[in-house]
DNA sequence: AAATTGATTATACACCCAAACAAGTAGTGC
DNA sequence: GCACTACTTGTTTGGGTGTATAATCAATTT
């Protein structure tokens, strides 16, 4: 990587400079972590993508899980400030209501011009799947999720709590999988329906997970 | 395929050895690719835990590729034979029958006494991933997938083919989930309800799906 | 102007990896 | 007997891995 003697500019200044480095790195994990997963990708293929050099990952992340773990942190906040401030705005606690505004963030910025969501949503579709990230989870957004089986137990106040749980990790499993563009369901339509396609496939999948949360009050 | 000579004699190294040597390995590698995925473990892990020497694994398997694909193919007939058998014994086609005859034998499957049916359900629900085994999951699977899709498409007539798919595919994935055991339920309820029970998991999902499949009944 | 700090580079280490290879063993069929 | 096939072993090869460190440079502070 040559020198980049390129001092033209004056105003070089500017001590924020790591911050750009680290989004740069932060952003390239993203994109390899998404759909590739933790162990398919090496610091090098990230620091590669984001044309740094290897050692500035170690210099500003530590090791590879704590910057995996800054990668999840990233976008946690703003997505659980979302869905409260939808759920907040809401006039009745309706079942449909309540679903509607813990899922809808996801989708809305899927579509969005942020191309690094998508990404984002597909690494949180594959976290639960060992024990290793658990954690990590719990961290960022088990507070806002325990709001949420709290409100669907106002909305539906003759449903088990457990029944609830059982039905909210549901939605959130279906959620994930999703928005998370599994391309399997092109393949059993042979094509007639596209994963891809987020918009056209949130409708169904809120009817259908209404209609799921609903089945449980006894 | 080998001789298969049942000989009482331990000493005796008849050509069936190969398939001991060869089932220990599928053994190995289901165990630890369910929990931890294929990129997590390496040929190495697998010998070590099979205690067979590592070449072993290319001279049975050839690649690492096509170890973990016969790992999927040695349950997949076995499951879907199933499936295929529930499904033709139902006298009438209800929507329950069919979500039942689909999912209870995983259940069934996962709660006997092969534990190594509950690391290939894993394995499984981690497969959608990436686009890398998405062939070996159509090889192996969509045949009886096509199937089950007609077969709704029979129980509820004025359903649109497409919603079905869709409906169809969000059963698998939550199916799946579930079977898969994560623990974030564990957490959410704080431990008054746990993923390991798939017992107790499987009616709430069963009233869950079929509720989220009737629904979609125009 | 000198010292300090933050950011970045290049390099080194010690280890693990999948795959290939050469050579050996042991039962089978003739 | 003998060639043959199935199986097993130990080792090598060429490369990738995460992490650590010393040197360098630039900007800020003193």
């Amino acid at each position: 990587m040559a020198k980049t003697k390129e001092q033209k500019s004056p105003k070089r200044r500017t001590r924020v400079n790591g911050e750009i480095t680290r989004n740069k790195i932060l952003d390239a994990a993203e994109a390899l972590f998404g759909p590739r997963g933790f162990d398919a990708v090496s610091l090098r293929d990230i620091t590669d993508r984001a044309e740094v050099t290897l050692a500035l990952a170690s210099y500003h992340f530590g090791t590879k899980d704590q910057l995996f773990e800054e990668v999840i942190a990233r976008r946690a906040a703003v997505l659980c400030d979302e869905r409260i401030a939808r759920l907040n705005a809401l006039e009745t606690l309706s079942t449909e209501g309540i679903i509607d505004s813990f899922m809808s963030p996801l989708f809305d910025y899927a579509t969005s011009g942020d191309a690094g969501w998508r990404d984002y949503f597909k690494l949180l579709g594959r976290l639960g799947d060992g024990n290793k990230w658990l954690d990590v989870l719990t961290r960022h957004f088990d507070a806002t999720a325990k709001v949420y089986i709290k409100a669907l137990a106002e909305a539906q106040p003759n449903a088990h709590q457990e029944d609830l749980a059982r039905a909210f990790t549901m939605m959130l499993n279906l959620m994930l999988a999703t928005v998370s563009q599994h391309e399997r369901v092109d393949r059993l339509t042979d094509g007639s329906l596209r994963a891809s396609d987020l918009r056209a496939a949130y409708k169904p999948l809120l009817k259908f997970v209404v209609a799921g949360v609903e089945s449980i009050d006894p």
